[in-house]
This record gives C-alpha cells, structure tokens and sequence, in this order.
DNA sequence: AAGGCCCATGCCAAATATGGTATATAATAC
DNA sequence: GTATTATATACCATATTTGGCATGGGCCTT
C-alpha cells in the first residue's frame, strides 16, 4: 500500500464518514464551501503546500482558505480547480 | 399577462435559449458563472437595483459581476443565493 | 419632447483577499 | 531524543473587490 502523508489519513477518515460531514456543512453553508475545497485537494493527493505551488501561490493562503476565516474571490476557485485537474461548478439552486 | 421590464424579456429569451446558452458557457469557465447569476436574478424577477438593495450594496456593483469584469467572492456569491432565495452550491466535478 | 426605468461605465475611498515571509504547532519517521 | 513533513497563525505590502456617487445610453410610456 502507498504510503502517506501523516495528517491525510486521518482528514481522509472524515472525507469518508458522508454522514458526519453533511451535517457538518449543513451548520453554515460557508462550511460546505470548506469541504468543497478540503475534498477537491485530498482526491488531488495534494498538500497545502503542494496545491499553493500549483496555483503560484502560498501554503498560507490555501489555510486560511480552508479555514473558513477568508472567503476566496471566484478567481482563487477557478485556480483550484484546474490545480487540482477538476470543473468548477457554481450553482443558484431552489432552496 | 404580466407587463414585464424593458431589457428583461431581452434576457429571458436568451435565458431561454438553452442550446445558446451553453455553448456561451462553455467557451470559458467565467461565463458560466455569469449565467448562473443572471439567471439566478431573472428567475427571482429582480432588476439589478433590486437585487442590489436586498443584498445592501449597489446596481453597479451587480452589472460589474453580470459583466465578467470581476470576480466577485463567495461572500457575495452567498448574498446573492440569499436575496434571490436559492442556495449556493459550489462544487468540483470531475473534469 | 419629457420623464421614468434599466443597465453600463467611470472615479474614488474603504474593505477584503492575496502574496511573501517567518514562525508556531502537531504528527510522523528515524 | 532529533529531524522531517504538514498545517495553522501572525505580520506586512500589494492587489482586488466592494460601496458610494455620478453619469450616459437605451427603451418604453405619456
């Protein structure tokens, strides 16, 4: 089996448990955005650090992105998202 | 029948046009979200300056998102889900 | 023609996001 | 224990977004 990075077995033991982090995003819809952007970079197999390069930027930025403490501008999302080889998808749906 | 907004018929004709409107949406990433906040606005039956007041920020501010000049944050993105009562879904698809 | 509504654009100041660097904390590997 | 990796946080300078205001153009109604 491959071997991994210390903290991403761990963060990819909560990816999994759905059930767990569903509520989690339905506390606040900013937490669903952090999820998002949590579970485009760990099916990417990709560090802070590593996605920051991808994007020409820092490791900094990309923890306070998933932090929740920034709200990044759709500019930073479309980075991620061809960072981490994904389609952006933003959608107004009914409530 | 309802008596409508100038420009507004314009627009939902071309909201109408399906095929057109996804092939605008796929030359670049950007004009997807520009789709979605229009239509997100039509379908909520607001001009620019009602959204603006519901959202407390300007008609200008919105015709500078509508126009792909700016990216605007998901902290707006949010606002905009909030005054025209649909959810804000972010997401990375496989590409 | 005149007035009203809608959208686009320009300018400027304020708020926020971002880039860069350094550093702290935590977990793992040795 | 030390060393290494990954993430979190702080500070500052820069870039971008946003708010506020004015204005112009298009379209409609009267």
């Amino acid at each position: 089996m491959k071997k991994m990075r210390p903290a991403r077995d761990l963060i990819n033991k909560w990816m999994k448990d759905k059930k767990f982090r569903e509520a989690y995003d339905a506390l606040e819809p900013e937490y669903a955005l952090v999820s998002a952007l949590i579970e485009a970079r760990m099916k990417a197999n990709l560090s802070q650090g590593e996605l920051a390069k991808r994007m020409r930027t820092t490791q900094p930025m990309i923890a306070r992105m998933e932090s929740g403490r920034q709200k990044p501008s759709t500019a930073t999302l479309l980075k991620v998202a061809k960072a981490t080889g994904t389609r952006l998808q933003i959608r107004f749906v009914e409530a």
